[in-house]
DNA sequence: CGGCGACCCTTGCAAAGCAAGGGAGCACCT
DNA sequence: AGGTGCTCCCTTGCTTTGCAAGGGTCGCCG
């Protein structure tokens, strides 16, 4: 099912980031962990390879701060925290995000009331 | 720069089909008259040049079928309207944005109860 | 003492939107 | 009659971005 799967990847363009800042801005964490919370809260499809090098980026473009801390069974973490700018960037981009939701909700003819089912 | 722009551009992945499904499936269409539908309706960066290799390969796979006609003024226009495969396509492809986006609003913390705007 | 699970990271790949470019037919103006 | 401009169609390369696959370290349990 190519179809199925495949597009919600791409329906995941753009917004990952976002995700990820959103889900550490709560509280910190480690990449193998914020993969386990965007899973529980719905994003099922999002796995490690997705995440470390966005993760990657977006320690290099300083939306985020990282610190280790030993684990008691593994490697050492490296934990993720929001930076300032990290924050600013989340809020622009949810604002980016719910301007273009609307729209395709729009086009799609989603214009509430309706919902599922 | 890359911040703004950029990032809707990306937010339309996997998305772009089902907008232009859903266009034509109101009535049909022709390539140009489209992105001016989905500029009136909110989709306000979308060209000519997103739209058709887009609109080929839904005709290639059987989603759209097509006609030619005169234009008043300009070169015959290729009429796009949506096949029954394209509908059942577009209501599947819906199916999926919802709940991505419902996904994403819930780790974006959009989940509100309704702000019912 | 060897394997397993938690945990980190990198390298290719493919999809998809966009900018840019190019062309044809018609009407109107000069 | 000839030029200019609008409508409309289509193609080629580029870039981004998420994903699959693969590999490595450390401590504990069997």
């Amino acid at each position: 099912m190519a179809t199925g799967e495949h597009r919600r990847s791409q329906l995941l363009r753009g917004v990952l980031d976002l995700c990820l800042l959103s889900v550490i801005e709560d509280e910190p964490a480690y990449g193998y962990e914020m993969t386990k919370r965007l899973r529980a809260r719905g994003l099922s499809i999002v796995g490690e390879g997705s995440i470390y090098p966005l993760l990657g980026r977006l320690e290099r473009e300083g939306l985020v701060e990282t610190h280790r801390a030993v684990s008691n069974g593994g490697p050492p973490r490296k934990y993720y925290r929001a930076s300032d700018a990290g924050r600013m960037a989340l809020a622009a981009g949810i604002a980016e995000w719910q301007t273009a939701r609307d729209a395709v909700d729009a086009v799609l003819g989603l214009t509430a009331t309706e919902v599922a089912a």
